[in-house]
DNA sequence: TCTGGGGTCCTAGGACCC
DNA sequence: TCTGGGGTCCTAGGACCC
């Protein structure tokens, strides 16, 4: 299989490219932020000066995306608002469009369908391209075909996005990331020790901070000290799960397929508060958002037509230690009402002692509503005609004595 | 001055059934 | 009175990704 991966940078305005920008701040407490909502217009009637600084901002939110220039300063994706003025503050910072982001988002994922239809979806900015049967997909190992999709992004969104071509999904990505943000990078399976060995096993999807961390205590920085681990060893020390995947990984090697479709698992939604609230003391004001995740929870499950039967919750201490209760129900659901009272009995079953930041609501196993309904009437036929069901056990039953 | 929101997948123990 | 495996479902937590 030959993949591709693409990913776009999500960052228009070409005016402020070479300024260090930082997007993200979901709670803004800087007036002029809003202000700042629309930079295109804002750039042409307020001086760059003028715009909001990091160094001003106040709030609990974390960086979505910087600028090249803003990186330069160690300022990047998830990092805390506070952190990144620190580290620089004269940067500007502008709120999070989520609608112009989908917006772009689906123009960069139809643009790419139209020219290649085998495409899985990684989130916003993200796909792997499957472009073994894309006409003329082999030529110059790929290069002429992700140019092609290259330049038609370009001219449809103004984006550029960076393009990593391999033999299959994990070489794609680490591919992707050769090239920022305007590139072309193809993989050989025989540049494995050359272009993939020398590289920290951070750069594999899949080992985060934690599995990094354990790596380096066992003395194993890159990917190539990785490939010579004993297979064995390493699923003595990671699983036996974790321990194969990373040899082959390690290897270059992938079998995972272009998936086009999937269905969600799950829904859900959650806040983290403006101040931290205490479940006796703010009860009037938490008991509104628990409700308001609930709706528009609910509102989800409703508008994308799914119904789910495990209702979950989550909270997140001021400690920011987190815990989960989940309850399934006999039938699905997509009910505020049946949601709320449901997460009500979870929220009954955790330590409330500790002052809260975040609560999230979930509803998970989920299924189509329209199948949901089918089932539904399938299981009321099966409960209607009970006495053949039962029958058909007990004739079975007799049969297996007979064996004895 | 701490650390968003939306997801997926994996693990592990216990219940329950055969 | 002790004791198999195997399978599935449920629950809680955690790692990881975008």
């Amino acid at each position: 299989m030959d993949a591709f991966f693409a990913s776009i940078e999500l960052l228009r305005y070409p005016q402020l490219k070479g300024l260090p920008v930082v997007i993200g701040g979901g709670r803004r407490k800087v007036d002029e932020l809003l202000l700042a909502a629309e930079p295109e217009r804002a750039t042409r009637f307020i001086p760059v000066a003028d715009f909001p600084r990091l160094l001003d901002y106040v709030g609990r939110g974390v960086i979505t995306t910087a600028t090249y220039a803003a990186r330069q300063f160690g300022v990047g994706s998830a990092m805390g608002m506070m952190k990144a003025a620190k580290l620089c503050p004269q940067a500007i910072v502008l709120p999070v469009d989520f609608e112009e982001v989908r917006k772009y988002s689906r123009l960069f994922k139809s643009t790419i369908t139209e020219i290649a239809p085998v495409m899985q979806d990684r989130g916003v900015d993200e796909v792997y391209i499957d472009f073994t049967d894309v006409p003329g997909g082999q030529r110059e190992g790929g290069r002429v075909l992700a140019r092609l999709i290259q330049k038609a992004i370009f001219e449809k969104t103004g984006l550029t996005c960076s393009v990593g071509v391999a033999p299959n999904k994990l070489l794609a990505k680490m591919a992707s990331e050769f090239n920022k943000p305007n590139g072309i990078s193809i993989v050989h399976a025989e540049d494995l020790q050359t272009q993939i060995w020398p590289l920290n096993v951070r750069k594999i999807n899949g080992i985060g901070p934690k599995a990094g961390e354990k790596l380096a205590r066992l003395h194993i920085h890159t990917i190539g000290e990785l490939a010579a681990q004993d297979p064995g060893w390493l699923v003595d020390n990671f699983g036996k799960a974790t321990g194969a995947w990373m040899h082959e990984a390690a290897w270059g090697r992938d079998e995972r397929p272009v998936v086009t479709e999937s269905e969600p698992v799950s829904m859900s939604r959650e806040t983290t508060f403006d101040r931290d609230l205490h479940a006796v003391r703010d009860k009037a004001s938490l008991s509104a958002i628990f409700t308001e995740l609930c709706v528009k929870l609910a509102e989800d499950l409703q508008r994308k037509g799914y119904v789910g039967k495990t209702i979950g919750i989550k909270l997140r201490y001021d400690n920011f230690k987190s815990v989960t209760r989940d309850q399934t129900l006999d039938s699905y659901t997509a009910d505020a009402k049946t949601i709320r009272h449901t997460a009500g009995l979870c929220l009954k079953r955790v330590p409330l002692e500790l002052r809260l930041r975040l609560l999230g609501v979930r509803v998970g196993t989920l299924l189509k509503a329209s199948e949901a309904a089918k089932a539904q009437s399938t299981e009321s036929k099966t409960v209607s005609a009970g006495v053949p069901v039962a029958q058909a056990a007990i004739d079975f039953i007799a049969t297996t004595d007979q064996l004895f």
